[in-house]
DNA sequence: TGCCAGGCGGGGT
DNA sequence: ACCCCGCATGGC
């Protein structure tokens, strides 16, 4: 398949106006599939599909079989990247708390880059009860057996992430993968997208965050973390957090609270933008696995290092993270 | 080597 | 409303 070259322009302006640093927004979680250190490749629609080239200088181009939709895209992919997004409300947060204030000044330009909503379960399950190191190869792993590879008019290709309609066409290839038991739970979601159990985009903006999370657990091995994690990489919805046990312990820690009332303490300090927040701070801890980043909150180490192997700041340079697994 | 890790659901109380 | 356990896999 090949996708036609629909348009080129620069938002380089409109980003700089805006106080958005490309590379952070672009580098940051993400791939070497889809980032290497000048160039993002950002799948705005798997369906159809519609790829978008962005440059760190805003240098932009848009490639889909069908171009005439072009204004809706542009549009994506304006709101994918967070250009619009005023977070000023959420810098002034930061700048009183003790964990993020250094990171909100440094990193000011970072704005979360969205994904689709299946493919953000999908990297939410990957999470669940794994180190970010093996959450991470997992995802890398799904890439590499069923991504499929688009080419981009004159401008190379592009591997997708796949379709939940790949994954249900043969979920036995999962297994090499390393996901393990959750297995099951990814070729549930991939049956809902597929079946179309699910409201659509458009339709879950318009609802309520608890309903949206109670539609997401609704499919069995999504609970209340990964359906929040989705809501904040897919929905730009914030306003609940993915509290995970990393979280609770470094809140309840820092803040000298219960673990119990850790997600309420986060809730009532981040407000509408507690799930940016949560995402935040790995990023400034560069996930480091939960010891690790207690003794960094103890030594005020609260900005990203480039040097300690695959962070969500440096994911994008490493082609694997673990061993893969030889097939048989 | 045997734990254990950014969860989850099912079963207990 | 809690608490507790098992669960695939890979890293240490």
């Amino acid at each position: 398949m090949a996708l036609k070259l629909c348009t080129e322009f620069s938002i380089g302006d409109e980003a700089r106006s805006r106080g958005v640093d490309l590379f952070k927004t672009l580098s940051v979680y993400n791939l070497r599939h889809w980032f290497d250190g000048s160039t993002a490749k950002i799948v705005l629609d798997l369906d159809i599909p519609v790829v978008a080239l962005v440059n760190v200088d805003g240098y932009t181009k848009i490639f889909a079989s069908n171009c005439k939709e072009i204004d809706l895209y542009v549009k994506k992919l304006l709101w994918s990247l967070g250009i619009y997004e005023d977070i000023s409300s959420f810098q002034s947060i930061a700048s009183r708390d003790p964990l993020l204030s250094r990171f909100s000044i440094e990193w000011s330009g970072w704005r979360l880059r969205s994904s689709d909503l299946w493919w953000a379960l999908v990297i939410g399950v990957c999470q669940q009860n794994a180190s970010f190191r093996q959450g991470w190869s997992m995802v890398i792993n799904i890439v590499d057996i069923y991504g499929r590879v688009v080419e981009l008019e004159n401008n190379g290709d592009v591997v997708l992430p796949p379709h939940p309609g790949d994954i249900v066409r043969d979920p036995s290839r999962l297994i090499d993968t390393g996901v393990g038991y959750r297995a099951k739970t990814i070729e549930s979601i991939a049956r809902v997208f597929t079946e179309k159990r699910i409201p659509s985009i458009d339709d879950l903006q318009k609802m309520d965050s608890r309903d949206i999370e109670a539609v997401l657990r609704g499919i069995r091995g999504v609970g209340s973390y990964t359906a929040r994690l989705a809501m904040t990489l897919a929905l730009r919805r914030y306003e609940l957090p993915p509290v995970d046990r990393w979280l609770k312990k470094i809140v309840s820690k820092v803040y000298g609270v219960d673990e119990k009332s850790a997600e309420d303490i986060w809730r009532d300090m981040w407000g509408m933008w507690s799930g940016l927040a949560a995402v935040a701070l790995t990023i400034a801890l560069d996930a480091a696995p939960l010891r690790e980043a207690l003794a960094r909150i103890e030594r005020g180490e609260l900005l990203p290092k480039i040097d300690t192997g695959p962070s969500p700041a440096t994911l994008w340079r490493y082609t694997a993270i673990v061993k893969r697994r030889i097939c048989r």
